[in-house]
DNA sequence: TCAATACGTTGGCCGGACCAACGTTGGTTG
DNA sequence: CAACCAACGTTGGTCCGGCCAACGTATTGA
């Protein structure tokens, strides 16, 4: 059989952006887990997180901050006030936006998540050292720089 | 909170997890782009890229080496097949198998999508210079098999 | 022989990301 | 001032990747 490998001699498994992916995907697996704890998920921790570092804001920006769609922030921030880690209140200052405030027991959530990812981000880095996660940070933050500025 | 952080947003993006999120969806965008102009998605690929390279095998199998769950197999095989990418024949050692065989056309188009994939790549990887590369491939393989051998 | 396992298949669910459209409100410019 | 365009929040979708439960059929092994 003229079984001619391509171009790809190791195949899927050495192409960079596979590595990225599938390790992306485990990362995203053990946030997930952790946030289940919680009863909620990837979107609402960052929205949170967000609040808790940046203070206040409207949904657009957040959205904009978080890498949040417009209209998946509606649903998100929907889910948060419902459970009063969130309040949105009409800007007088302009009624077109609404201000979204992180509340005391928001606070303490985003807090309790974040021990949370910090676990998740150490199950994720165990097998590299110091030095490594260093490197791994800046290639990773290189790359996306560079894609995120066109 | 205290503010450990320079003037750098702090929180989310530093967070390993979140650098490997972001950068993994923009490949995946990238990818995907690609794909598109081939009218298929990634499923396909990684099912043709792995029969080209490994040669045949059953549904099952093929799952398990693309890391695809047998039930999308069957669609993304029953679309392969649709275009006669590739050829589900009744196994007749084990009447519970289908053998999956990719044809000449399905070569064809996994080549194509491999020159697809190596422009998405280079994309992606342009602001690295090869020693980065390496490193990042280095990095990312080894947190991938620390945590595939679970 | 009978139970356990593997296979292909159907049909569903979830999370993240994205898009189009609408009505409302704000800013700009003619 | 009026007209227009841009931004906002919201609704209601689409898509893709990943995962699970269940079923009937076929195979294996105890």
């Amino acid at each position: 059989m003229d079984h001619t490998a391509p171009q790809s001699p190791a195949g899927l498994s050495t192409t960079p952006s596979w590595l990225l992916n599938q390790t992306a995907s485990h990362a995203a697996r053990l946030l997930s887990e952790g946030f289940a704890a919680h009863d909620l998920r990837g979107y609402h921790y960052r929205l949170l997180a967000t609040l808790a570092e940046d203070g206040p804001a409207s949904q657009a920006d957040l959205g904009r901050r978080c890498g949040i769609d417009r209209s998946d922030v509606v649903a998100a921030i929907n889910d948060l006030a419902g459970r009063g880690l969130v309040v949105r209140a009409p800007d007088p200052a302009d009624r077109r936006r609404n201000v979204i405030s992180i509340t005391d027991a928001g606070t303490d959530e985003a807090r309790r998540m974040a021990a949370t990812v910090e676990r998740a981000q150490a199950d994720l880095l165990a097998p590299l050292s110091g030095t490594e996660r260093e490197q791994l940070t800046r290639l990773l933050t290189r790359l996306l720089h560079h894609h995120s500025r066109h």
